[in-house]
DNA sequence: TAGATATTTAGACAAATATCTAAATATTGC
DNA sequence: GCAATATTTAGATATTTGTCTAAATATCTA
């Protein structure tokens, strides 16, 4: 798992918001744009990082491309934040 | 809690990595910075970016200033990353 | 096959950021 | 008070990043 491309990709607003809509289930490309105010090459661009961090999986479905989110990386991602989290049983000399 | 400053503060993975090293309890300034390549100034943003995002607490010791990691906003993070990621019980509808 | 729609790619540009050097500030101990 | 040490601030610079326009690619439908 590329820890530095998830966070990087965590970042940015308006990708945090595009995961927010991905929550409610899979949509297109242009679904997802209409919520927001940026050309569909800046909303491309986004997808291409979240991509990247395999935040979201891609599905062409004829003329349309359909985002969905990869739930497996969140459940790393918390790891992860959980191990920068120094607790009971965890005293950061593991890994 | 501003969630931007969290998720840009740990975009950047010498942050990240000052983190991981106040796992181990408080540390001053000039004893994180022996860790890494890179001048006192730079370290000091670093501190800056943390600070702002509330990761880290600082007090002063006479002639150190003693850095230690703030845990309640690891918590905040970790909900927030769990705020995003679709589960039972999670619906998304929630603030 | 031609035109329309959906999405991505390429290239340019401005804003943000990580780093540096030099200088400033705070504190200690003589 | 002064020199030494610890840290931050200021200002400069190179890289990264988010955005745009224009053009390319993919698919559908008539």
């Amino acid at each position: 798992m590329k820890q530095q491309e998830v966070f990087k990709a965590m970042a940015d607003p308006t990708r945090r918001a595009i995961l927010k809509r991905l929550q409610g289930g899979s949509l297109t490309a242009g679904e997802i744009g209409a919520a927001f105010d940026i050309t569909p090459a800046s909303l491309s661009h986004h997808f291409a990082v979240l991509k990247r961090a395999d935040l979201v999986r891609t599905e062409r479905r004829g003329q349309y491309i359909v985002y969905s989110l990869n739930s497996t990386v969140f459940e790393d991602l918390a790891r992860m934040v959980l191990d920068l989290f120094p607790s009971k049983g965890n005293t950061g000399g593991k890994k």
